[in-house]
DNA sequence: CTGTTAGCGCGTTCAC
DNA sequence: GTGAACGCGCTAACAG
């Protein structure tokens, strides 16, 4: 029944050998002054018994246990958070690490103890995760312990990993500008606090920076701008509904998020109106509503999945140069632009 | 610069005592025969120099490691896996322990590497996750080591949590049935898969047989079945719409899933027809966009934070009796259904 | 060349 | 109250 599990003790006994030679055999020294013969025996011997050292009791040893702490504030409501774990892990598994995840709620107190509790467990590094991509202190970690911030930024010089928003902005507009689009173009989403960089998040602001930039090496204005705080359909629905109110119909909508863009689609409906026959529409983040929709929202993906992995990669690579580490936003089109 | 992190050794010293008193007043052994005054300065050396325990050593002599593995088949895509790994997050916190993540894409190899990763980490136990609800063989893990099933069953007997679909089924049902419809009722998503339980996955068909329990101890039957193999909105547009290209209208949709109802929102809103004022929608699973929708989809919800949540304390508890542990679908009431 | 012995890392536990 | 051994694997020093 007790189904002991087998030690680095075991192997070295049944390949008659002491477990230091095991040891250096299994962990491939350079100085490899062990016979051939040897070597061969401890490898069958780990092999036929099924030998899977002991983590806890390596990094006893060396300072490395071959996992990454990961620490976010939100871990549910959205696929972005998910999008993160799901790349982060993927990145794990190739480099033969694992991940301890922690939730903080965005509380500094609950943050300290899962910080704590990872480095309790002697993580190797960590990767700080926001949802909502802000400005953060980074959390002081042992010299032994890499950091690097995702979705995040911080004054310190740190490692972090954003999305490229700048250039995500400005694709949105090219689409746009590319299908014809000169006139109508109505913005969905501004606010003044984006401007002012208090809003919800730091590269919400260059999302809009990117728009306004590409208009503008354009030579391109917006019709107008729909300021909007709270980034849901039931708000997109009643800011187009109030637009379409107006003698003039917008001929494009240039949404800040898919959940805008779906209220949008939804106040069009309602109007008689078609996507995108009548009004063209973009957005961002590609949710999985953008897919669900009729006809297709055409959108600047959030690169989740990307910048899950990259964070991890940059932890485990080392070398990498501090600084922000941009990740590109894929264009994804769908099937709400017009060519006019 | 080298900020050696404190040991118990330290915090021995400072007190002026060996190691293994200062181990025995932390840990607060029964037995304490150790001074009030020896158990003062040992606590405030430890509060003083910050004191943690370096888990990994101590998990060399307790067989604990206050590590959960958490593998799951899938960690984006849906809610839902976010959702139970939120709970399980929460339950964990709570009992001062953290989760080991690791995901398998439902691959074989990748699942046994998983397990031994985890297992090389020294967890507690593990939770064993699938995305769509299934049989699973479960895996086998040392006798310390325990196991619960998130989501999934096994013939083995294992535990497991899974939500109260068939109960779900009769909710559904219930919600219609109580607001007056007796007549005109389509269920959207039947299929002759299900019914032969080789379908997506197990709780579902025990979804369906809810739904049919209870109308027929209502004295019901529904209208007619649309048989419909993937439950995405495109499917359910489709179907519902050739449902309403037929002489009598429906009056109410069962929908197995939101998805469903989000494309049969869309078909009934292309033709001119409302929600509910001309057809009643009831649903299950409460995904984001049963509440982005105009009106409100009302469904019943997938618990998923509950039962993640139920699968750690389950797993950390370990007098709970096997077998499966059912968790409650709650009824999400929007404005989906109208009174007749 | 081929290998072994001893001791460490950190906290727990048992005999004294 | 303490010293010493232990859990498991790694490594520096040492020996045929």
């Amino acid at each position: 029944m007790t189904t002991r599990r087998v030690t680095l003790a075991d192997v070295a006994r049944r390949a008659g050998l002491s477990s230091s030679a095991a040891s250096m055999i299994l962990n491939g020294r350079p100085d490899t002054r062990l016979s051939k013969d040897a070597s061969d025996r401890v490898h069958r011997a780990a092999a036929e018994l099924g030998y899977r050292p002991n983590v806890a009791a390596r990094s006893l040893r060396v300072d490395k246990t071959q996992t990454i702490g990961f620490i976010s504030d939100t871990v549910a409501s959205t696929r972005f958070a998910s999008g993160l774990i799901k790349g982060a892990l993927a990145a794990a598994e190739q480099a033969e690490h694992v991940i301890l995840l922690a939730e903080t709620g965005g509380d500094p107190t609950r943050e300290t103890e899962a910080i704590a509790a990872l480095l309790d467990r002697q993580v190797d590094g960590i990767v700080f995760a926001t949802m909502r991509s802000r400005e953060v202190v980074a959390p002081v970690l042992p010299d032994n312990t890499r950091l690097v911030l995702l979705n995040a930024t911080s004054d310190s010089h740190s490692t972090s990993v954003l999305p490229d928003e700048e250039r995500g902005g400005r694709a949105a507009v090219s689409l746009l500008a590319d299908a014809g689009h000169r006139e109508g173009i109505v913005l969905l989403g501004h606010s003044q606090e984006i401007e002012r960089d208090v809003f919800r998040s730091t590269t919400v602001a260059r999302r809009l920076a990117g728009t306004r930039a590409e208009m503008q090496d354009r030579g391109l204005t917006f019709e107008r701008e729909e300021s909007i705080w709270e980034w849901a359909p039931q708000q997109g629905f009643t800011a187009v509904e109030a637009l379409l109110a107006e003698p003039v119909l917008p001929r494009a909508l240039l949404c800040l998020n898919d959940p805008l863009a779906f209220g949008a689609y939804q106040a069009l409906t309602e109007r008689g109106l078609r996507v995108p026959d009548d009004v063209s529409i973009v957005s961002f983040d590609n949710d999985e509503i953008a897919s669900y929709l009729r006809p297709g929202l055409t959108t600047i993906a959030l690169p989740h999945e990307g910048m899950g992995a990259r964070a991890v990669e940059l932890l485990l690579d080392g070398t990498a140069p501090h600084g922000e580490h941009l990740v590109e936003m894929p264009v994804i089109v769908r099937a709400s632009i017009r060519q006019v």
